[in-house]
DNA sequence: TCCTCCGATTGACCTGAATCAACGGCGCCG
DNA sequence: CGGCGCCGTTGATTCAGGTCAATCGGAGGA
């Protein structure tokens, strides 16, 4: 039954209310049709709520620091995760009027927010907009197709896939810093924080990576974790 | 090891011969800007290839009649089906410069053949073609995220989830009539062929559905199948 | 009509990952 | 500085689905 999170032991999540969508600062400068330069920087705590799922998308959203994550609860209490954004990543981004997924701040982010309809407008008058906003959402539909391929795979190849993603998405040489949980790799990858466990320890056994402290690893042995990924 | 399809037993594929792409008729009017008159409707035969994958996209492709399954293939000789298209349905769009899938023809099938760079050229001068561009992929990164929320479920689940789907998409009643094999929905479920049939087995003996021919599926308990679906 | 072939089904058995459970380590707070 | 709670690891066992293998059944061809 892949039983992964079960949502929720009451934990304190939602620190910042049900609704934390901000207002855009009344003083932003219009810089013409940079997307990055429109719409107001925000923190959000550790575990705080983004956006949930099926609520209008209002927003999009610029990771300017932290990481978040994007998921949707299943009826029986397990989460998928679909997807994790880092510094640079833009996410929340719908064609249609609600959010697909919910977002959550894995640890303490700081997040540019980007109003939609400012957006949409200005791409019906510059098609140099329009492109961007479809190569954005095509970018996507990559990533969520290689994320198809790694749910078909053994847990070894998941997460041997999910630690190269990751590295390739940080590029600090060999080291990852991982900002997520067990919990939150287990349901990204479609496996138990056990397996996820067990899978990293194997892997560091077979001397392909090296686990320092929980949230870091050191890849040791790339031509073995990409002979995993297949 | 999730073995699926293993590619392959020399089957007799591809009869079209590695490029089957067409030359758009020449006579075809100038119907203005609405894309389903542009480019030439086109035969494919029953297994033939349509694209491959890493072939430049030059074209895309609207389903006339007959189904069309894309499929990438796994060093390890596994196949995922991504997604099956059906008459109506748009494919082959890419915003990079080569197919991420390969595309075939499940059965005897007629397709709108629309070349790519027209069609984007106009989407810079008008913003309704790109605001269509931009749906259809959206409309595709959708599916993928559905497609990956079965990848996590049970068999019983994601069989169940499949037929609901199809049944969604050929609106008849609670009859489906199924082109692809056992094996495609299996490479497409992450499941292998065995298990594909005994789940269906399973369901037909709780009454879920009736299967009066192998490739005909009759829905006959719809909340069943809906409490799988999940 | 019968034969052949290929897709689908069914059965027996095996295995990888889930489940259930105990324990370890570390940071935080009193 | 000592206890407590959370996160991660490890172990024992179970089970869903994969693997291997035999059989079935319907469509096409002689």
């Amino acid at each position: 039954m892949l039983t992964q999170t079960m949502i929720h032991r009451s934990s304190s999540r939602h620190p910042a209310g049900h609704h934390a969508h901000p207002v855009p600062a009344v003083n932003s400068h219009s810089f013409g049709t940079s997307i990055e330069l429109m719409g107001a920087p925000m923190p959000f705590a550790r575990n705080a709520e983004i956006y949930g799922e099926n609520e209008p998308a209002e927003y999009l959203y610029k990771v300017v620091s932290g990481s978040i994550r994007t998921y949707k609860v299943l009826n029986d209490g397990r989460r998928q995760i679909g997807a994790f954004y880092l510094p640079g990543d833009v996410f929340g981004l719908e064609v249609g009027d609600e959010h697909t997924f919910s977002a959550e701040a894995i640890v303490n982010s700081k997040v540019l927010v980007i109003k939609r309809s400012a957006l949409v407008n200005l791409a019906a008058r510059d098609n140099e907009t329009a492109r961007k906003l479809w190569t954005m959402t095509a970018g996507e539909l990559q990533r969520v197709q290689a994320h198809i391929l790694l749910l078909i795979k053994t847990a070894q190849e998941r997460v041997a896939g999910f630690l190269l993603e990751m590295s390739a998405r940080v590029p600090m040489g060999n080291e990852i810093d991982l900002p997520m949980s067990r919990q939150d790799i287990a349901d990204y990858l479609g496996l138990t924080i056990e397996t996820v466990s067990r899978t990293l320890t194997q892997l560091e056994n077979t001397a392909a990576i090296a686990v320092p402290s929980s949230r870091r690893i050191v890849l040791r042995n790339r031509a073995a974790l990409n002979r995993l990924n297949a």
